[in-house]
DNA sequence: AAAGACACCTGTCCGC
DNA sequence: TGCGGACAGGTGTCTT
């Protein structure tokens, strides 16, 4: 399910029902996910939270004891429920709020996480060593550049490495690089500053346009009301494979980049 | 240091 | 209708 237009839909979604809320209570169904959920955990009970920040494709759940870090992985969605409705097959977590509402974790193939920190979140193991957000300024052509010179890897996979950075996953980095006219294929040390102006420039709007539509629900992805996304009806490549090329009409090919699938149009994107 | 393979887990879809 | 295999929105870890 998530990149980062997905999870920011769902911070914005759960934010009005969290922030200044205090947690009631945190009922743990499954506690294996990508890593055990800690019983640290349960500090957050008695909290109020103080605020729902994201970084990369991790949601921050602040309160004044510790910050909750949850991560959704491929299949987890949050949802904001009454406390009293019942939970169903792979609803893992719900947090519940002295309100009378909860949040609720589904995740089904359980490569999400839910962990816990009584420290500075942006210095925890995970999320310290991340590069910039995409959305910033301090996500630009000349940084692209200048990270990948002597870089033999494909600029596909270049972009999807959260080091370089973050949040842009397998759907937006085919849709960026079809937007820029780059082929996935090419070496990220071969590209020129003048093409990864382009490159910087669409992942950004490619991004915001996708928040703008409430992310891209391909399967399970609801937003945290429940509302599916539309971002989908937009994608120019991705899932495409064997379709007419919105621009040109050739069939857009599918090829597998480091065990991914990656879609583009060899007309459009060289 | 960089790149590639693999691991985690469940559900769905496709071909036979 | 059933079964095996491939594949799916992520990313940490281990091996080359």
């Amino acid at each position: 399910m998530p990149e980062l237009p997905e999870v920011e839909t769902t911070c914005r979604g759960i934010r009005p029902y969290v922030v200044g809320c205090k947690v009631s209570s945190i009922v743990v169904r499954q506690p294996k996910l990508r890593w055990p959920i800690p019983e640290s955990l349960h500090e957050l009970e008695g909290q109020k939270v103080l605020s729902v920040k994201r970084r990369a494709k991790y949601i921050l759940l602040e309160s004044a004891k510790g910050t909750a870090i949850l991560h959704l992985g491929m299949s987890g969605s949050l949802r904001v429920i009454d406390v009293d409705l019942a939970p169903e097959k792979h609803d893992h977590i719900d947090i519940i709020f002295a309100t009378g509402k909860a949040v609720r974790l589904h995740d089904p193939r359980r490569f999400g996480a839910v962990l816990w920190t009584r420290e500075d979140p942006l210095q925890h193991k995970l999320l310290s060593h991340l590069g910039p957000e995409p959305l910033s300024d301090d996500f630009n052509a000349a940084l692209l550049y200048q990270v990948s010179r002597s870089r033999k890897v494909a600029v596909k996979q270049f972009i999807m490495n959260a080091k370089v950075v973050v949040g842009v996953g397998n759907i937006y980095a085919s849709e960026s690089l079809f937007m820029a006219g780059i082929s996935p294929k090419i070496s990220a040390g071969r590209i020129s500053l003048a093409r990864y102006k382009t490159l910087a420039n669409a992942i950004k709007i490619v991004l915001t346009r996708s928040i703008e539509q409430g992310g891209t629900t391909l399967r399970d992805f609801v937003q945290a009301e429940g509302k599916p996304g539309y971002f989908q009806q937009q994608l120019n490549v991705y899932g495409r494979a064997g379709e007419a090329c919105t621009v040109c009409g050739t069939q857009i090919k599918q090829i597998s980049q480091g065990q991914r699938s990656s879609f583009y149009c060899s007309n459009c994107q060289k």
